[in-house]
DNA sequence: GTAGGGTTAG
């Protein structure tokens, strides 16, 4: 009698204090059997992730009724289809150390896990555990066998698991179908494509898919266009590959006819206006939302760090906060956010996010790391910034130029060249911000040879100087009173030479008195800038500095004349290029 | 088994 009643209980607790409360009175009533039902429906109706939870279920499995293979299952479960692989995976060993046979549920999403993990290592064992339990004639195991090796691209044993299934269904064929273009044998993809007897969905996305990252679209469309019953996840993928191809007409033009947009659709078009720098077109859409989510929040606070507007940032950032005060910013929030702040140069925000994290109990990952990283250099926390990067899994291009921009930016050019160092050594691949980096580190220092060596380098790298690195090393050159060899850089650059260039020329022209340089490098600028009188007035500066009063009147007079306000003028001068 | 959010410069 009570065991149907709390049964009827068990199955409506979405809340975890609910289930809390019900399984006090199940441990009261001596009713421990029926936990592992508690487990599953806890778990069950949990939508969003919550640590709580898990915590809760594995005090629940170290306890009286621990030894169920059944409510084990269900955590390893949980845990994959909330994406936290590494602990599926913890868990699942954690299992099978406190010797629970393995269920095939459980089998199945650790299998699911080490395949987003791509880790071998657990997952061959796994196989050979799961043979040994008798496992591996039930489709779904079998199933997540083609998978495992399908990932991991060894796409002969996913052939052979695939093979060995009875009665195979169409995910078993899609997983194969999966291996298949993972391992880039499109010819034989497709021939798998067209033998699936039942070809659902999935099927025709996963090959659809595959076209539209290659960047053939044609293909991409017109199987699209055969497909019989369009999921979302179609029409997004679709929309994502013109997304790739930079085609935002397009993309927008099927993001307007899809029937039933969904979250991931207005996140592709968003991200998409936000790679091209149209920023207004991703507000509009994000305005145009209606139920708006942590991750739009997240895709719309990265478009304003991204182009340039790290306050808008910012304020999007209070917002979030305010009206979703459920949604917890993550490490994805937060990296966008630290980059708003060191844009800003608020470099005392790095106190705020590291206590926010603590106490939030966000994990600082290797992206979020970068950003902070770059905020230390730039408020002048070496030590830090040094811990912060060697503590990196992984370090890659972008954390390395991180570093070196740092040492740039505070003249610190041994530092940086070690760096540069180090990660050719370690074959990390640098790019046009590691050499912009590398070159100001030289031209701070005043190193003119090294910074030549180093412009000179970048071909070795396959990387072409851009306007930037001109305008560094016309700086450079100009400070060391290098003036003519300066000009014949700026002759000799295959591109137009943008105003920082002629800015760079003109400020050393100032710093060495030169007029001859002056006025040719001011009037490129003027014909350049819309307000030239910052120019104008530096100009002025250099005549009256060598005596040439009149000169320097003539240019002051014709500011005048102009009308344009002469402070704006000073301000140039002051955060004139470096 | 398919689709979406992040880090370095200017």
């Amino acid at each position: 009698m009570l065991d149907s009643k709390l049964r009827f209980f068990l199955q409506r607790c979405v809340v975890l204090e609910q289930a809390k409360q019900v399984h006090a009175q199940l441990v009261v009533n001596r009713y421990n059997h029926l936990e592992p039902i508690l487990v599953h429906q806890t778990l069950h109706f949990t939508k969003e992730f919550s640590r709580n939870i898990v915590t809760y279920v594995k005090r629940i499995l170290k306890g009286f009724n621990g030894h169920d293979s059944f409510s084990w299952g269900c955590l390893v479960r949980f845990l994959s289809q909330h994406r936290k692989f590494k602990e599926t995976v913890d868990v699942y060993i954690d299992m099978h150390n406190s010797g629970i046979p393995p269920s095939s549920h459980a089998v199945t999403s650790v299998l699911r896990a080490c395949g987003k993990m791509e880790n071998m290592v657990d997952g061959k064992p796994i196989h050979a555990q799961a043979l040994k339990n008798g496992l591996c004639g039930c489709v779904y195991v079998q199933t997540g066998l083609v998978g495992l090796y399908s990932r991991l691209g060894y796409i002969e044993l996913a052939k052979k698991a695939f093979d060995d299934i009875a009665e195979k269904n169409t995910v078993s064929w899609n997983s194969l179908l999966h291996g298949y273009l993972e391992s880039g044998e499109l010819d034989e993809a497709r021939r798998v494509f067209d033998k699936i007897p039942e070809k659902d969905a999935v099927s025709w996305n996963l090959i659809i898919s595959s076209y539209a990252k290659k960047g053939d679209m044609g293909n991409a469309c017109s199987l699209f266009s055969a497909m019989p019953l369009k999921s979302p996840a179609s029409w997004n993928i679709l929309i994502g590959g013109y997304v790739n191809c930079r085609e935002m007409k397009l993309a927008r033009t099927y993001f307007d006819a899809m029937p039933q947009k969904n979250g991931v659709s207005w996140i592709t078009m968003i991200s998409g206006y936000t790679k091209l720098g149209d920023v207004q077109s991703a507000e509009e859409l994000f305005r145009l939302m209606s139920k708006k989510d942590k991750l739009v929040y997240d895709a719309m606070i990265a478009c304003y760090t991204q182009n340039g507007k790290p306050k808008d940032a910012l304020k999007l950032f209070a917002q979030m906060l305010e009206r979703n005060s459920y949604v917890q910013p993550d490490e994805i929030t937060l990296s966008s956010v630290v980059s708003a702040n060191s844009q800003l140069g608020n470099t005392s925000f790095g106190t705020w996010v590291e206590s926010y994290i603590t106490e939030h109990g966000i994990k600082i990952d290797d992206l979020l790391s970068t950003s902070l990283i770059d905020l230390y250099m730039k408020g002048g926390d070496f030590a830090k910034a040094f811990k912060m990067f060697s503590n990196l899994n992984k370090k890659d291009t972008v954390s390395y130029s991180a570093m070196i921009m740092g040492c740039g930016i505070n003249g610190m050019a041994t530092e940086a060249n070690s760096l540069f160092t180090a990660m050719i050594e370690k074959k990390i691949p640098p790019n046009v911000v590691t050499f912009t980096g590398l070159l100001s580190a030289y031209s701070h220092s005043g190193l003119v040879q090294e910074g030549y060596k180093c412009f000179n380098s970048m071909k070795d790298h396959n990387l072409e100087p851009s306007a930037d690195h001109y305008g560094i090393m016309v700086d450079m050159l100009g400070r060391a009173g290098r003036l003519e060899e300066a000009y014949e850089l700026i002759k000799s650059m295959p591109m137009q030479p943008n105003a920082g260039v002629w800015g760079a020329l003109l400020l050393a022209s100032g710093l060495h008195n030169n007029v001859e340089f002056g006025e040719i490098a001011c009037s490129h600028c003027v014909k350049l800038e819309t307000d030239p009188t910052g120019y104008l007035s530096h100009l002025a500066m250099i005549y009256s500095s060598v005596g040439r009063w009149d000169d320097a009147r003539t240019v002051r007079d014709s500011i005048k004349e102009k009308k344009l306000c002469k402070t704006l003028g000073c301000s140039w001068v002051e955060g004139s290029y470096h």
